[in-house]
DNA sequence: TCTTGAGCCTGTAGTGGCTACAGAGTGTAG
DNA sequence: CTACACTCTGTAGCCACTACAGGCTCAAGA
């Protein structure tokens, strides 16, 4: 029997804040591990495949509510790929209008910018933008 | 003289959330308008153009305190459209940091979720990319 | 005049997704 | 034996709102 790890051991091999390793725990996102005698957490490999794939979820911008619903798929096992690709699809589409967004504000934002002369005057189109 | 404005017909005037009037108040985004003798705050059309202001930068994505150093800026008046172009400037490279990082995002999903077979199978290639 | 409804006031709590800290206990290396 | 690194818990703070409770006031219609 290997060692259990520790929370810091999970947070290092994981690269997640240890204390959002807890606050996962917390709000149901990662199970609460079995504990020592001391009372300390111990992790197994598990915890470190499952606690990655929450993170690499975070990173494509999925919420925590879709990843609870991710996991759930993961865990009722097989026959679930079109549900799965569900979720997905629909936070590629919340993407895909975040970007759109971004792109109409940098469009703004660089036009403006652009027609600034940098000098210090009264006159700024900055402003005048803002102020519309 | 005429009446002035109520909270609410600030609010329909700018169609800014009512209670986050009396918020952009109390963090100093808005001046503390005068009050009438029964308490009630007492807006002009000044208030309006302001607010309109704020509202305007939110959309373009300028955080409170951006907008705080740009209404500093327009309080102080002139020669300070370089300060005004730097700030702008600033935000610009956030957005399209933020922009590149969507895209990224959408790439990975995008080309993930068209792999997928939608059929009820347990093989699923979005799975997958976030397990692996 | 009375009632009704819409507005006002204040303070406080909740959202999401963390992050940090206080205060107390435990495990381990030198 | 003493440091020090780690554990535990609960709680509070961040941003930018949004909503609600509980009480007051104002204006229009019957």
């Amino acid at each position: 029997m290997k060692k259990a790890l520790r929370r810091i051991d999970l947070s290092r091999a994981t690269g997640c804040n240890i204390e959002t390793i807890r606050y996962y725990e917390k709000i149901g996102i990662l199970p609460a591990p079995p504990r020592g005698g001391n009372g300390y957490r111990q992790y197994d490999p598990a915890h470190v495949d499952r606690l990655r794939f929450v993170m690499r979820s975070r990173e494509l911008g999925f919420t925590l509510d879709e990843i609870r619903s991710l996991l759930g798929l993961v865990d009722r096992g097989a026959q679930s790929c079109a549900e799965v690709q569900a979720v997905a699809q629909g936070h590629l589409e919340t993407v895909r209008a975040r970007i759109r967004d971004l792109q109409r504000v940098e469009k703004v934002l660089s036009e403006t910018v652009s027609r600034c002369s940098g000098r210090d005057v009264p006159e700024c189109p900055v402003m005048d933008a803002l102020a519309g």
